[in-house]
DNA sequence: CGCCGTTGTATCTATGCCGATACAACGACG
DNA sequence: CGTCGTTGTATCGGCATAGATACAACGGCG
């Protein structure tokens, strides 16, 4: 494809990068071009010269990233053609992971998000309620959801006949050093931030109140319309909630995002000024320790 | 704190890794835990030994990032005890942004998803609209949702007086090479994966219909609960839908998993066999391609 | 003024990863 | 049986990064 004068692991997402670990072992997208590589091309070979990589490296690479992620590359020697390799199907589900993982991240970097800085009011296993300037919201804390039986990975799948090798073996994944904000958890009284991706906001009309009862949906608030983004066919909507009267100093209004279609905007009709709902799942909020 | 034995840049997250990156310089778990460590020691070269490194690169190290995302780390030498550093707003600011990462990181690591294979039916803009084995869904692709002015990054942050010096300048960030997958645009009639985050989606009373027209969120199916699994204070909801006939031969059953709080699950009286309506935004689904 | 611990800066060395190269083993095919 | 292109395996050198060490500059403080 390109030239291969480029070098560096890989570019990735925007502002960021990813990569998979197991077992100590990095997958990076230098390693799922390789795999891609050797899938085109059907053989290491060929995919190190298509790559402008050197074959020697390429071959202990696999080697080295199957004894961390299992098979892999089945490769051949001899016969026809002088021999070949093709892609195991644990490694396309594993390429398709790096892709999930790389699709993630991107919509991160590129998703709008609102950053509300409060201070944690009550902790209830992984999740807790946070007090901010636009009062009480709830969100999770911590890395994990299930502790114990982690590796449970939900995958519904589908009908599709592909083996789903997921599960592997984890293996503790020892040394979890030098990270400095440890696990994530929160205590009462820390400083934290709440961050709620603009994609998880959902936008009501404000008249039409929903049951509360009905949906598992918490977090609760009520602003109006102050700018619409529009984008194509996605746009971003910021939403002006008051502040809750805290008897402080810190009244400043808060901005949220959202971001919906621009179909569901002409359905809800909205427009700057509008008086609208928020809402928005406890389970999609994250709480992030604040730095100091 | 720790022994500094360990070597290796950041175990981070769970089974990924994720990194800053601003003019080709990354920002990993190493640097982060090198800034903690210059504002727990007060100095460069207390950071340096606390972490068992060396001094001298860690300069280094604190200019190139500084190169890339500008003041970090104010040094003063000579004076009371013989000088010392203190880490800037900035420096706060991205050590926050790092933690966000890290966190929707570990989330999306140890929050189920559904996966689903699918052919691309649409594509309009940033959205399309995909054939699933339980029908039409809609979802997002590519990596950015504004493309133009990007870097247009959200931030509703709050009355808190920091600077946001989140904006930066971005600078095209030139190589977008070795990918494979090409910025994640789809196609009419591509193969795509379906990643619905467990986060997102939300429970309804199946009963209890909510008006279409009162929400913005549009993708919907109904289905039974198959299986829940209890957390302490937060809970995995499986839920089995039917897949509609497409005259194909591939109608197993789908099952979505749904992250709800313990809360919400005694609200609405959850058991299996119950009948449900699942509810998600379809800027909160991503589309992927498939590999094959 | 001298002491002190820090920030700057330069240089040498060790380490690890990668490319380059070379050679053996393999097995279908002509 | 020889050819061919591949997979294995080993070794060498280049290059980038990090540690180690040394020394100058700085500026309160006793």
């Amino acid at each position: 494809m390109g030239e291969p004068t480029d070098s560096g692991p890989a570019p990735a997402a925007g502002r960021g990068r990813a990569a998979l670990i197991e077992d100590g072992v990095e997958f990076d997208g230098r390693d799922a071009a390789l795999l891609r590589a050797v899938d085109a091309a059907g053989s290491v070979a060929g995919a190190a010269s298509e790559l402008g990589r050197s074959r020697a490296r390429a071959l202990t690479r696999i080697e080295t990233l199957e004894d961390a992620y299992g098979t892999l590359v089945e490769r051949r020697r001899g016969g026809e053609g002088g021999g070949g390799s093709r892609l195991a199907a644990s490694a396309r589900d594993l390429l398709d992971r790096y892709d999930r993982l790389q699709a993630v991240l991107a919509a991160t970097a590129s998703v709008p998000e609102t950053v509300l800085d409060g201070t944690v009011a009550a902790v209830d296993g992984e999740l807790a309620v946070v007090d901010t300037p636009v009062g009480e919201l709830s969100g999770l804390h911590g890395g994990t959801v299930d502790d114990e039986d982690a590796d449970d990975r939900a995958d519904g799948r589908d009908a599709d006949d592909r083996a789903d090798g997921r599960g592997a073996d984890d293996g503790a994944d020892g040394r979890d050093a030098d990270d400095g904000a440890d696990g994530g958890a929160v205590a009462v009284g820390d400083a934290v931030q709440v961050r709620i991706g603009a994609d998880a906001v959902t936008v009501n009309d404000a008249a039409n109140a929903v049951d509360p009862d009905a949906t598992s949906a918490r977090n609760r608030l009520a602003g109006r319309v102050s700018r619409i983004d529009s984008g194509e066919t996605v746009s971003t909507v910021r939403i002006v909630v008051e502040p809750v009267d805290r008897g402080g100093t810190d009244d400043a209004a808060v901005e949220v995002a959202a971001l919906i279609t621009a179909e569901s905007i002409d359905r809800l009709g909205l427009a700057p000024g509008d008086p609208v709902s928020l809402r928005w799942k406890a389970t999609a909020t994250r709480l992030v320790a604040q730095v100091e």
